[in-house]
DNA sequence: AATGAATGAGGCTTCATTCAT
DNA sequence: GATGAATGAAGCCTCATTCAT
């Protein structure tokens, strides 16, 4: 049986992939080289080229896997409980509890993909934002239609609902950002508390 | 008058200063190189340690610049109206409006500083992004007390004032940066208008 | 025998090594650049980074060579001979062997050290200068307790060792200086002859 | 009386080389840019070469300047004791004085001159070196026929005679070397008694 | 499947020197 | 006399990537 065993491959690429997503995610992208990655897997760096084409598609599988499991986490959270205010805060609080251990990474990519990140990495990276920003849409508008449904808030219109999601997930990024950058996640819950708050006094009937 | 003028006097320093602050702008502080500067001044790339030590010196200075002329924007423009919704949408739609041609600059000091930024940036840079906080946040805090003592607002405890502010500044930081990914800013007026609204729902009399 | 070869293994490092031993000791360490290294190769200049961190680590290990194979080049010639006259002509003629052809290099090392080269060099320098007097220190010191014990020397006190190791240290060291300066070896013989004549008059019994 | 005042010019002329030799001495040559003397004296780094064609033309003069005094301090000390062994030790020890303050200077000129120096500097500098030996090893000469004059020292013909010098020099010049490399000058008394009693024994009478 | 070796391209900084004014 | 301004040449170092084996 020589046959080259497809599983053990990937098992590399995956060391590879764990690898570089602990490391991007404490230091960010810009500090890691692929010599760093290259050695936490205790292997060459020009080895890495053997599973992936460059530093750029380790980035992009990195970063599927963290969307996925992000938003995982976040629909996870926002499920477990009832009401429409639970919810928003749940969905705040759970994408805060993720990011508050990404930092370097999701910085760059969830919100973060400032212009530098924006001009070095490929458009394939913009699609990734994109991608987050869609689901996680994509879960606020049915905690608020669920709301609406429900009878909790205001029915509103069409575009307004989108603005609302728009605003709603920018507010939390915002937060996330502040928080990141005072590298203090201690007032999580009452921060989330005055901001859902108000954006509830905002929304509801 | 016989007054030296301070311009001429360091006009090629600001030649270099207005040119990398451009630069900066567009490409982020990464892409460019000291050729870039030098070229753009159509100067030597030795030239500029002539008229500044580093490049971390000419960042700085860019900085400078860019944060007195946000902060008076703003507060210009709050200024100009009189209810306390007026001058939060005036807040966050001058913030925006000169964000929108900052790209690559503010996304990386006022909200951006993301953890690659702040690896790689000094203290300098950091110290930088406070000090937009901070003076955003007191321009902030005027309108609420001025909306508490005009009557328009709740009176809020002092906690609450505070995080009231984080949350704001937050939010329009998070506004800001996906207008610059999606590279889409049209919609400014009605998010705000959105933003604005919930956000005086809540805090309204 | 299946032990692998150490000296294949790294027979590039050892390529440069002596490339840079070469160079150094010709041009001294401030002519020689890292371009002229690699050259002196066949290879890029970046190439010389696989092997050695930077610049200083070069020197230093050239350093480490050069020191090994003039101590031991000393103490060979010491132990050829009997009477302490002999030794110490032994020591000196052998030091300044080695020597005249190291110029640039142990000029700058050995007794050269001067406060340009201290202050560029990093500790490890003068370490290695210490460790050099050290070796050679002992080796002087070996032959007077020899000589002592022989009854060819007055018996001394031990500051008296210490400071007639200094001094026939120092002297040799100086004669060396000026030998290399004048670019001129020829005397070696006569002149050491004349400075053992008068140390030896100075401490024989 | 417009006409051009040379004094005056001298004077600053003399600022210059007064500034540079201050600054070598303390610092070595290398370490001391253009920038540092014209800022000594305070003026702009280009003015200086109005008064000197280059860094090494500045060199050169401090060099002469420093050749000039010392020598004269040598000679006066020797002038001022009777037997030959004072006078050596005088010498020792007024040449180890000056030197001990000149430290980055006159290591690199004096003795120090090493490989480096020499291919740095230019054809002047071992001329100077040469100088300093030859005045130097006249004055030790002098002593020496002195003695011989005296009766003090043996008579030995002239070969011995300059060889003898070249060791003396040589000598003193390696103890100089090891005192500023250990930068402490605490034992030169002691030192130079070891060292001129050994000599002694082997040249008196 | 893995990697040792090599490197090109690029980046920051320093400094003696020139030159027009 | 003096200098502000400019620079070329040089130097050190980093890193993603290639390629033969």
């Amino acid at each position: 049986m020589t046959v080259t065993n497809p599983i053990k491959e990937d098992a590399i690429q995956d060391q590879i992939l764990q690898a570089a997503k602990r490391l991007f995610q404490v230091h960010g992208l810009y500090k890691i080289t692929m010599d760093d990655v290259a050695k936490a897997i205790g292997k060459g760096r020009s080895s890495l080229y053997y599973y992936y084409k460059s530093k750029d598609e380790i980035f992009d599988a990195v970063m599927e896997v963290e969307i996925r499991e992000l938003v995982a986490a976040i629909a996870a959270a926002v499920n477990q409980v009832q009401t429409v205010e639970q919810k928003i805060k749940a969905f705040c609080i759970a994408k805060l509890n993720v990011l508050r251990e990404r930092r370097g990474f999701y910085n760059m990519l969830d919100v973060g993909m400032d212009a530098d990140a924006m001009s070095n990495f490929n458009k394939t990276k913009v699609v990734h934002h994109g991608l987050i920003m869609q689901q996680e849409g994509a879960v606020l508008r049915q905690i608020l239609d669920y709301g609406i449904e429900r009878g909790e808030l205001k029915a509103v219109d069409e575009r307004d609902k989108k603005e609302l999601v728009f605003v709603l997930l920018s507010g939390v990024h915002g937060i996330k950002r502040e928080m990141i950058i005072d590298n203090n996640f201690d007032g999580v819950e009452s921060v989330v508390n005055t901001f859902t708050r108000v954006i509830m006094n905002g929304i509801k009937k």
